[in-house]
DNA sequence: AAAAATAATAGTAATCATTACTATTTATTT
DNA sequence: AAATAAATAGTAATGATTACTATTATTTTT
């Protein structure tokens, strides 16, 4: 992977963040410092990040969330402001699907909706 | 909610199987009962089942699945064959992030990403 | 049972996020 | 400085889902 200016861009958007960003809002970030910066940029440095294990991607619905937070962690979302939050939760389910389903875990993917603390 | 024999085979269908399947899946199992059922008729009532509690949708990357088991439970999510297979594991993690963010959980969503059984 | 009212459908067009394509540019190696 | 090939911009294509609309089917009213 070699070096280029949009890709080091993204990457400090990324990092720059907690809010789990779309495509499309780190290309309306990018394009503030490369005007011409293309969304299909963004998507193939996206992808290409994730193999490499820099960032993850997290579907939130329908559409794609980027995460630079790369801890096992787990998220808060609110249905009314539609905010991910992370939290980091304590268990362990590994070993108990392995013994009852024989089935491998590798990662496991926890999200607690309802109402965040802004809305009281 | 009027009646109509696209709907009841819809709702069949989805009764009738533990995979969790796509809208397309349910469309092509539909048309053999019904050969000229629409597309957009599975989407709208699979819509209209969800907003009426019925059946619920899991965001499976970036296609939805549907499923008719209402109960609380959980997921374990093979990676190599793609199959959705229902566990029900004993967790309360609402009351914490009630004291720890004042949060306040409506539904957890897990899943559990790995290898099934099949693979061994 | 026929007529009126309106919910639901089939078929198709539109949308939206994402990916693919390609000629050109840019970074790295020689 | 020239050669090599990775990365880009711009645009076209894709795939899942939703929107639209004229027609059909179900339910209610007479
Ligand atoms: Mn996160
Ligand atoms: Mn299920
Ligand atoms: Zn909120
Ligand atoms: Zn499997």
């Amino acid at each position: 992977m070699r070096f280029s200016q949009q890709r080091e861009t993204i990457i400090n958007i990324i990092h720059s963040t907690k809010i789990h960003p779309t495509a499309d809002w780190i290309y309306r970030k990018a394009k503030k410092y490369i005007p011409n910066i293309s969304l299909g940029t963004v998507y193939r440095n996206l992808k290409q990040l994730e193999q490499d294990q820099l960032i993850s991607t997290i579907f939130d619905g329908s559409v794609a969330r980027f995460d630079s937070n790369m801890e096992r962690h787990d998220h808060l979302k609110c249905k009314i402001c539609g905010s991910l939050t992370d939290l980091t939760l304590d268990y362990d389910f590994k070993s108990t699907v392995k013994q009852k389903f024989n089935f491998i875990a590798d990662e496991i993917e926890m999200t607690i909706i309802g109402t965040c603390s802004k809305h009281n």
